[in-house]
DNA sequence: TATTACTCTTACGTAAACGTAAGGGTATGA
DNA sequence: TCATACCCTTACGTTTACGTAAGAGTAATA
């Protein structure tokens, strides 16, 4: 163990560490989203121990919809960056549009909820069937079929 | 074209009323979600015109993050509870879970979104670097280490 | 030196939800 | 009866992000 290697990790280092997996990581390496420092003589790859961060921002950026793909057009147009000064207003522009449609996202999910809400008040108010009748009998319980959410009228009619 | 036919409608045609392609109609047959009422003479698919709520239905279900199989399975579960009355709450239980995890699926990508904001707004603050720095000078414009965001800060260092 | 725990490359496998193409009938209006 | 526009079945292709296995070499420790 040389000087050098006191501050490198090998794969399974930075596996343990970020809780992907090996083959994970090869995969980014493959894709060009990480780099080893250096290999060792016998080949291992030798990382420096900041690439957790990377692997950890990799992560983040996966956990907003970003597929690995993006991500390495993102890393691209950054190292671009450095000859071409508008490549950061790049950069804005994802991470912008990004927030727009996890905004949109979460709009959606919110509407989502809001009709499973619905649609468990409702079946509350079949809890009265459930020792005795049939779905058929239950049908709509009397009430109009305007009151029942998609959500239970597209699976309840048959 | 005969009485019955009337109010029967072709793959083609339910297609178009739920924007679904064709192939996946016949997916959705495959796996059990959908059935034809009967077939034409000629072997053609003939569908009654309340498909499509239950199309609507299956791509609510979609977006909620329901596979195809999990749907199955909520259908299966349903059917039993023509026989079986504990089915219905079962049907309750399946709704109040993924009422759950949307909620956190929200609640997650608000933070996310709240990182995001973060980012842009320490980006905003690189603006004057954009006509004359390389992001290698910009570095951190002076700024501390533990004010970077990490979406920022595990790109930036190189 | 021998062992033990890793790591290397290569390459096929996997799951989801369809897309697409091939070869060949079917329904319907002119 | 034709011409279209559709539909049928079968079956392989596609994408993403890894999983898994094989066969073989390496690093560090006893």
């Amino acid at each position: 163990m040389n000087a050098e290697s006191l501050s490198l990790l090998k794969v399974g280092d930075i596996a343990r560490r970020t809780g992907k997996s090996v083959r994970a990581l090869h995969l980014y390496e493959e894709l060009g989203l990480l780099n080893p420092a250096v290999r060792s003589k016998g080949g291992f790859r030798m990382y420096r121990g900041d690439e957790v961060k990377r692997i950890e921002w990799i992560q983040k950026l996966q956990d907003m919809g970003f597929s690995l793909t993006e991500i390495k057009v993102f890393l691209r147009v950054w190292e671009e960056s450095a000859t071409a000064p508008k490549s950061m207003s790049t950069v804005r522009e994802i991470f912008t549009d990004k927030l727009r449609e996890t905004r949109e996202t979460i709009a959606r999910l919110t509407r989502l909820a809001d009709e499973l809400s619905e649609s468990l008040a409702f079946l509350e108010g079949c809890r009265s069937c459930d020792e005795g009748q049939h779905q058929r009998e239950c049908g709509g319980c009397g009430r109009s079929d305007h009151e029942v959410p998609l959500l239970v009228d597209g699976i309840a009619k048959r």
